[in-house]
DNA sequence: AATAACAATTAGCTTAAGTTAATTTCTAAT
DNA sequence: ATTAGAAATTAACTTAAGCTAATTGTTATT
């Protein structure tokens, strides 16, 4: 399993035997069950998670309704704006699935950075690269209608729909479920 | 000038005097004209931007209609997804005034990181940033309709309401025109 | 001052999403 | 196998956004 972490970092870096080794030892991972939260609204994040297994979803509550803002599964981190701004978070995660995480902390990634400083140079790009895409989702979910947006997803991320609840799906497209219904309803009737 | 470079810089890293130096020296400031395009589809990024004065508009054209994706003021920092990603761009970045620019490209940048690695630290964190940041404004326009969108963009950002025409304002809220001056038309007869 | 170019609003019509509520389908637990 | 609870769909009605087109307002230029 810590293998999955190894070979994700090695894409940005080389690693030595040995730093690979520091890290094997430093990473905490652990299970979780179906329905665990990870982080409640109005908690203050001290963690940062890698999905190695399984599927995290992330929620706002807004008058009392869940609305599903993101899913993260396989080789997906989580970085919670609490985390980043040490402010109460906003949101929950909780996860969708049984699932397996790679921990962080701030602590702890001060600490193999000390052991590791070339692992901030993976930070950054890591960083970047999350804004970037960041970016593109924002645009295209600006960009296109629900239907579209519907589309998009079956065709970028087919794997969510068999493994997460429409009611999900829904608001995470940014609408309602009555709604996602009528958009099947259409494409299936438009071939 | 430069010194807003350095006080930015400042609230993330201290900086000797003679570090100040260096980035002064580094650092390319230009005026741009109104309407100058910094950035074009199809172009590959290979200058980010810290804008000191004005403001540049991001958009898309979709089915030949320019569609607003971000503004950038004062002393925010704008980087391409080209820029990260080094393919082309699928957006134009364009100033809507006359405005003043610090340029950053990937070679003096990393020149700058050798002679000040501590640099590095404050990359992490302003990715860190951005990313975070760009996750409120998603989650945002995702739960709020069209008429909170304004009302939420009158709030934060009244600036933009002034010195941008309201239908770059309209695309950046995701609706049409006609449909801003509706919303417009709804909250002043409301009071 | 007149005009041209563009920006903003208004109106009428169409389309699709939101809302509420009922019904059907699916799933899990006893 | 039955049942309870949740998820998904369907329907009827309301609301607001998109679209097309016309009109009014604003700005810049000669």
């Amino acid at each position: 399993m810590d293998d999955f972490i190894i070979k994700y970092i090695s894409a940005y870096i080389e690693l030595t035997p040995e730093e690979e080794d520091i890290i094997r030892n430093q990473n905490l991972i652990k299970p979780f069950l179906k329905d665990t939260v990870l982080l409640a609204e109005g908690e203050h994040a001290r963690e940062c998670y890698f999905v190695l297994k399984g599927c995290v979803r992330r929620y706002h509550i807004i008058n009392g309704e869940e609305r599903t803002t993101d899913f993260y599964t396989e080789n997906q981190s989580i970085i919670p704006v609490s985390y980043t701004t040490k402010k109460p978070s906003e949101y929950f995660l909780s996860c969708v699935e049984d699932t397996v995480i790679a921990l962080g902390s701030n602590e702890r990634n001060e600490e193999l950075i000390k052991q590791i400083p070339k692992l901030e140079t993976m930070l950054v790009q890591m960083a970047s690269e999350m804004q970037a895409q960041n970016q593109v989702e924002m645009d295209n979910f600006k960009n296109l209608s629900p239907e579209e947006r519907y589309r998009n997803l079956t065709d970028t991320r087919p794997d969510l729909l068999n493994r997460v609840p429409l009611n999900y799906i829904a608001t995470y497209l940014g609408i309602t479920p009555e709604s996602l219904s009528r958009i099947r309803k259409r494409i299936s009737r438009n071939r």
